[in-house]
DNA sequence: GACTTTAGGTTGCGATGTGCAACTTAATAG
DNA sequence: CTATTAAGTTGCACATCGCAACCTAAAGTC
């Protein structure tokens, strides 16, 4: 299966081209990264990333365009602006975590200090894994890609 | 926890900036997703993708050097040069799902057909979460950042 | 109320990165 | 032995990035 002619069409539609049209500059990430860890000022993405005051502000302009931030006025100081995650930018804490995992295991080599924990065990998360429906962790030799039509009847879609 | 003063250690030692120095640039996730779909040769990723010949070579230059990809002649044909994820690449595939899966979700809306299985079930793989030790997915309010030393003994990292 | 500082930008300009087309070099096919 | 294919490289135009300086409005300071 996905050799040869019908690698196109799998490309064609893949959501990963789609999400990086809308996270795939230079810097994305690294400001969500900052929203994430509770960042919501202009003058504290600037100083804590050290990125160019006019990217920044293209870039936070993008990502409210898109919907992953919303802008917000802050009701003590009217100067500020207040960027806060959207549920769609909210949503991309997978994405960030896989990274995050990845380069502490295979570029940094340590796993960073503070460490991601569950708040009620305290225990740290998982490895983030491609799963089957039963939680088993499934490798690239694992897994297949099949045409919606031939998927048995009524599964949710992945 | 995580505000003010310790957000700069949290910052410094993080993965994602590794990760990001490796694969962060435009083009390297598509060639990546490219290798997991079956993309062997220049000519493959040139006309597949549609990237310009002389990015191309450098961005497969970065990941060789980076050890995401191993560049071996075809034996069949020396003119020929075979591009493969080595372990270090391969590990990317939780991210370029999570990646793929936002992406479907959130921009282009409609789950990507085909459809990545279980190749024994046959069923769709799980949405990528990041998980407590018990398989529990975690939102962002469920989680916390804590020093390693606050760990309770013997946890393995995350 | 004038004066300074702070927040969130914008502008200009040089350095870097990207994309296209043409060229190269070596191996293979006819 | 000529043509074609694979994997690049080179030159050049154009877009993006990063830095420093500037701008505007709202607070704080006396």
């Amino acid at each position: 299966m996905v050799r040869g002619e019908n690698l196109k069409a799998i490309f064609g539609e893949c959501g990963i081209s789609a999400a990086l049209e809308v996270v795939g500059e230079r810097w994305s990430f690294l400001i969500l990264r900052g929203t994430f860890n509770g960042l919501q000022h202009f003058e504290e993405f600037q100083s804590t990333l050290g990125i160019a005051r006019n990217i920044l502000s293209n870039r936070l302009g993008r990502l409210v365009e898109h919907q992953i931030l919303k802008r917000q006025a802050d009701s003590a100081d009217r100067r500020k602006i207040v960027y806060r995650l959207t549920d769609k930018g909210r949503a991309l804490l997978p994405v960030l975590i896989a990274l995050r995992q990845w380069g502490e295991r295979w570029v940094s080599g340590v796993p960073s200090n503070p460490v991601l924990v569950d708040r009620l065990s305290r225990m740290p998360v998982e490895q983030m894994a491609v799963r089957a429906a039963d939680g088993r962790p499934l490798q690239l030799g694992d897994l297949d890609w099949v045409d919606q039509s031939e998927l048995p009847a009524g599964d949710k879609a992945a």
